[in-house]
RNA sequence: GGCGGGGUAGCCAAGUGGUAAGGCAGGGCUCUGCAAAAGCUUUAUCGCCGGUUCGAUUCCGGCCCUCGCCUCCA
């Protein structure tokens, strides 16, 4: 049994075969942030679930090319540019390094390649010119290009293979004033945006005059000049299924530069949303956190990391405060099993052993499309089951070294354990202070040590083979 | 209006045609000088109404509620 994935093409689980006729290479995309503000944990679910899909095919023995792009231009942030006098770079700079702290804060892994839109405006522009001359780009009067889906379905194309679409029964939004555009029709979307004076000094030159890329097609040329003109896996949150991922289809495909009928994308996989009591979470609504709100209230990133994913990627899942404190105890639990294999072991290093409960129950769970819930239900099970026998004395050192080998395995996929804190040796030292005082009934002064080490971030666990010291 | 998800214990959340994983919180217990920490243990009949079935939370039909997409959006 492999691994199976939700495809949203097909709307089904599908065995995940790769394109590489060796069957190992993967090519992963995931759409990245839009670097005009720090992103919320919404946002971040996303990337944790991108990096969990990343990290599980690594496990699985797969040679992942993870791509994560920046999406350093846009309307929003050329409002914002404007706004704060500031340069296009100067403004998305801050905001980048920001939401790459937050991810690594959030242990997700460096995606291999992380391209910004900006640096790519050549092969945005090729692919505009591909498509205008396979006539389904025009232009307009303004020097804006759009792509025509009229001419595109002409051509033998779906429109629509994300979602059941009609076009008739869409209501063309009240948000969208016509009056800006000239496109022929309501759904064709801008591939080539002309200069207005608001852009200010953020546009580029082209065949068409200077003007800057439509969104959409940022992310067909970034992708396809990276990994191919047909890839594995193309990841993101399930908002963007329409327009921006139909859109890629269509501009990708569109181009015909795949070969043979293959697809632009094999695989589409989308995460749902965030919701923060009952409704998404989302900066309109100002209903939302962002990671350094939750650090700063104490929470640690491996905390948020762990609530993301507790549920499946493809549920709505509600964010709570109260849960996220719940996380804490929950990693405690793993943290203080796992420390006392490490006791045990005495630093015996064993290879793991793919044989076991935990080992195959995590990777039935996962192979079913990332079931992360079950998985921890076998992470769980094995914690208890671990314990009992720890509380039975009935684990040597070899077999703790086992079990800790298949727990590091896994954990390289969740992710949600960093290296343990070694206590430093003053801290030992009062350690042993206190244990001297309670021999001689000083217990007084053996409190006074206990406060004094929690004021350091320590605590001390009195157990019947003496004291341990751990991090708060 | 069109399309697509959900409704499982106080909260979060898996799952299955044969009486329901896991986590948090709560209860009980063990350990302890006292504590704390830790550990063990315990808690549900699955939105409502019909149908199919020997048997449904799981399949079918209807209803109610809720969330999302259709517009920038993870």
């Amino acid at each position: 049994m492999g691994l199976s994935v939700f495809n949203t093409l097909s709307r089904s689980v599908e065995p995940f075969v790769p394109l590489d006729p060796e069957g190992e290479k993967v090519g992963l995309y995931c759409c990245g942030p839009t670097v005009h503000d720090f992103a919320h944990i919404g946002n971040f679910r996303t990337f944790v679930f991108a990096d969990i899909v990343r990290r599980y095919l690594d496990f699985k023995g797969f040679k992942v090319r993870h791509v994560m792009n920046i999406t350093d231009v846009e309307d929003k942030i050329i409002r914002r540019v404007n706004e704060s006098n500031k340069s296009l770079k100067e403004y998305t700079s801050k905001y980048e390094e920001a939401f790459f702290n937050d991810l690594e804060a959030l242990g997700c892994l460096m995606p291999d390649d992380r391209p910004h839109a900006t640096k790519f405006i050549g092969p945005i522009i090729e692919l505009i010119k591909k498509l205008e001359e396979r006539g389904i780009a025009y232009r307009t009067n303004d020097g804006s290009v759009y792509f025509s889906i009229e001419n595109y379905r002409k051509g033998g194309n779906c429109y629509g293979q994300l979602l059941n679409l009609n076009l008739d029964e869409m209501r063309p939004g009240e948000r969208v004033s016509s009056d800006e555009y000239e496109k022929e029709s309501i759904a064709d979307f801008a591939l080539w945006k002309s200069r207005v004076t608001e852009d200010g000094e953020v546009f580029w030159n082209s065949p068409w005059g200077e003007g800057r890329p439509g969104w959409h097609i940022e992310c067909s040329a970034m992708s396809m000049e990276l990994l191919g003109p047909s890839f594995d896996l193309h990841l993101g949150g399930e908002d963007l299924v329409f327009p921006h991922h139909e859109d890629e289809i269509a501009q990708s495909e569109g181009a015909c530069l795949q070969c043979d009928g293959q697809k632009f994308v094999k695989y589409w996989m989308h995460g749902s949303h965030l919701l923060v009591e009952g409704k998404k979470m989302s900066k309109s609504l100002g209903n939302f956190f962002t990671l350094r709100d939750l650090l700063a209230k104490g929470f640690a990133g491996r905390e948020v990391r762990y609530l993301m994913i507790s549920a499946h990627y493809r549920e709505t899942f509600n964010f709570t405060l109260d849960n996220l404190g719940g996380a804490k105890t929950a990693l405690g639990r793993i943290d203080e099993c796992t420390s006392k294999l490490r006791e045990l072991s005495a630093g015996k290093i064993a290879s793991p052993d793919n044989d076991s409960k935990l080992v195959t129950g995590f990777i039935k769970a996962m192979d079913d499309d990332l079931n992360v819930s079950a998985a921890w239900a076998a992470v769980f099970d094995w914690v208890r089951n671990t314990n009992r026998q720890l509380a039975a004395e009935g684990i040597d050192n070899n077999t703790a070294a086992i079990e800790l080998a298949n727990w590091d395995q896994i954990n390289k996929v969740l992710g949600i354990q960093i290296a343990e804190q070694k206590p430093p040796s003053e801290i030992l030292a009062l350690a042993e202070e206190r244990q001297a005082a309670r021999k001689n009934k000083d217990f007084a002064r053996s409190d006074q040590i206990r406060d004094e080490l929690s004021a350091k971030g320590w605590t001390i666990e009195d157990t019947p083979k003496g004291p341990r010291v751990k991090r708060a």
